[in-house]
DNA sequence: TTGAGATTAACTCGCTCTGAGAAGAACTAT
DNA sequence: ATAGTTCTTCTCAGAGCGAGTTAATCTCAA
């Protein structure tokens, strides 16, 4: 932004190849016991016929809100925790034009199929285990997507955005599993959980019924006002991981 | 993606709104005790006199190549640490057209001055608490920069993309010093950078000479190979951060 | 109705890690 | 030589964590 060419050349961008703007967005929530991220089905080429993360053209609005839009348009989902991944904009991504896409991750409940209620048939959550070779570098996005939210469990009270606004400690538990794919010990994460300050609150409430299989009934949380997790609730170190 | 429109406006760029994509480069250095910033005055028209992050319109390239060419336009600086640091894309943060720009992080070691060297006489480091009221919404963006490297010295072995090839622990606990902005005790800070695996390595030797103000010859150490610190190396929790 | 099995919630124990302080040795500047 | 600084190691008490145990509670099936 210093040469005269690049001053003058900001007047009249058709100086320049045309770049369109995108976003993507990546939503994950747990469902049976597993993440599952939302997948729109193609229908056009290129790649007709190939899952995809929804997303579309930023109109004359904040990133953010495009975002938000096209999450919209594929789901019911409301007052979604959603926040900025990365952007990807290699040339070639995109097989018709320079395409920059800005990624945006987004944290949802449990939600009942959007095939049944959005107006896209064909959305559809799908374990992110079956989510491979997507349209365009939606691979990469993802792959990106869920590292953020493995890392994230672990200093932040992410976790609580995938649960109702009301939760018990196991409910808690089972969101850590289904991310991080493990187990993990249900005395030590009921310790740690309770005594970590604002992660969550009681409500001084139970539940009406036990567990399915039995125990007696469990209490009622609410997410604390901690925007991090101090000590943070780390996952056992993995060696290929580290180097 | 999914309407007609979307797909037919994919090949015709201009039935939107043209929008330039731009990189910026928050290029971050530890000088004479302290982080600082790398910025460039403006000569023109908007913001014309203001300092600003170093950046410009991206050509047929990857982001990241976009970044590296800024960042060399600039400065003699080989070998960074570059990675993404999010995108800023509101309507308005350009008056003159719509600007969306993609943010790298850059770390280096301490440089001489970018002005006896660079083709850009305007170029400076700037220590961090001085650079304020820059250009566009690049105030901002440093704001980003500065709470990402902050966090990722926790739990990364970034601080010693801020030393030289081969360094003394004392020089490793300085940029932690000067990124957090507060000291750390020497002693426990020397137990724990040695007993994190793949931290740093040791080369044998020492430095010819003990510090400026006495003390022993302090033996020297290259970078690790670890990717992640663990276990992480912890700054003392705020209250401030928590909540 | 009763028993088997599962779950919640709390506790114990040993180990590791951390913060704070201390101390000896090595070195520079005066 | 002396004073002051720094490097490096050590000690000690407290906090946190993984693993295991236990009592109470509840569901489901016999």
């Amino acid at each position: 932004m210093n040469s005269e060419q690049d001053f003058l050349s900001a007047y009249d961008p058709r100086a320049y190849a045309p770049v369109a703007v995108t976003v993507d967005v990546v939503a994950l929530t747990v469902r049976d016991g597993e993440l599952q991220v939302l997948l729109i089905e193609r229908g056009e080429h290129p790649f007709a016929g190939r899952y995809a993360l929804p997303g579309g053209f930023v109109r004359d609005e904040p990133l953010e809100t495009a975002a938000r839009r096209e999450l919209a348009e594929e789901t019911e989902l409301d007052r979604v925790h959603l926040e900025q991944l990365g952007t990807f904009g290699d040339p070639g991504r995109d097989p018709r034009m320079r395409v920059v896409s800005v990624a945006y991750l987004a944290f949802a409940p449990s939600m009942p199929d959007p095939a049944s209620g959005g107006d896209a048939a064909s959305a559809a959550w799908v374990p992110v285990a079956q989510a491979r070779e997507l349209a365009f570098d939606h691979d990469a996005i993802l792959a990106a997507g869920l590292e953020r939210v493995r890392a994230k469990l672990e200093y932040t009270p992410l976790a609580t955005a995938f649960v109702g606004p009301e939760f018990t400690i196991a409910e808690l538990r089972a969101v850590y599993a289904a991310v991080w794919g493990e187990d993990l010990h249900a005395g030590n994460f009921h310790r740690k959980v309770l005594s970590v300050p604002g992660f969550v609150e009681s409500t001084g409430t139970t539940t009406e019924r036990g567990g399915e299989r039995g125990g007696p009934k469990p209490r009622l949380y609410r997410a604390g006002d901690a925007r991090l997790l101090h000590p943070a609730l780390l996952r056992p170190a993995r060696e290929a991981d580290i180097r």
